[in-house]
DNA sequence: ACATTGACCTGAGAGC
DNA sequence: TGCTCTCAGGTCAATG
């Protein structure tokens, strides 16, 4: 689940549900810590309030505006955060429950134990020790920034797009959705891609983010055309009605259109 | 430098 | 209904 438009929507119900409310206690299992015991993770957040969440990417960062570390989550295939009523109970996987004093709780649900909960003393260093490219909805990646990162991989430009280290946040629907938009074939090298394409590919990776984003990233809410609604083989192509195709680029089964996507 | 594969983990959903 | 099998929206390390 948990690409870019999915850890935004996460971090805007963490904002709405978990924000200024003091943290009578906080429990994960041992096995999604990374780097940090169950006891680091108490001492950083028992009796103290998140005041802030940040997504970087696929990370979540919630942090309590003291000198106190952030809590960096990411959600792996199956994460997603949930928040409970006082009276309901934690959902099937639950994998870090933070509860508040005042009643309700919060919850990571992470069915494959994908995802990884970690501390982190500064956002710009983990973003920098991770080695993780700039958001891709960030401003400051302007599109000469844009080009310049990409322009600096030689494989197929869905793997690209794909390198949390070139940009931050796409991972294999999105950068499907992106390229089916764009008309450009998901193994079509970068050296092969035309200045204008590039343009469009810059413009399109918003649009479908914010269209994805406003969507809470449902596929049945987002608009007809998209590809997401059709990933099965032989489902007909949104755009042009031709069988859409199902192939393999760096190890991910992904789905494009041949006729459309070139 | 890049692609590929397997490992990490688990269970939902498909197929029988 | 129940069993088995395949596959999954992420990342990392090892290998070719």
């Amino acid at each position: 689940m948990p690409e870019l438009p999915d850890v935004e929507l996460f971090r805007r119900s963490f904002e709405k549900t978990a924000l200024d409310r003091e943290i009578k206690s906080i429990s994960a299992e041992k096995s999604m810590l990374e780097g940090i015991s169950e006891t680091d993770l108490e001492k950083a957040f028992a009796g103290k309030k998140f005041s802030s969440a940040i997504r970087h990417g696929k990370h979540m960062f919630g942090g309590t505006g003291e000198s106190g570390p952030w809590m960096v989550i990411h959600f792996g295939m199956t994460g997603f955060l949930v928040y409970l009523q006082t009276d309901q109970q934690p959902p099937k996987h639950c994998r870090m429950l933070a509860t508040f004093a005042d009643g309700g709780k919060l919850a990571f649900d992470c069915r494959r134990k994908l995802g990884r909960i970690r501390l982190a003393a500064d956002i710009k260093n983990f973003v920098r020790d991770m080695d993780l490219g700039p958001d891709a909805l960030d401003e400051k990646l302007d599109f000469e920034e844009f080009e310049r990162r990409l322009a600096g991989t030689r494989g197929a430009v869905k793997s690209a797009l794909m390198n949390q280290s070139v940009i931050s946040g796409l991972g294999n629907i999105y950068t499907d959705e992106i390229l089916f938009h764009a008309g450009i074939h998901p193994r079509r090298k970068l050296a092969d891609i035309s200045k204008s394409e590039m343009e469009t590919l810059y413009r399109t990776m918003h649009r479908v983010l914010a269209a994805a984003i406003e969507a809470g990233a449902e596929p049945e809410r987002m608009p007809a055309n998209f590809l997401i609604r059709n990933r099965q083989p032989q489902a007909p192509c949104p755009n042009c009605g031709s069988p859409v195709e199902k192939i393999a680029v760096s190890g991910r089964n992904g789905y494009c259109c041949p006729v459309c996507q070139k």
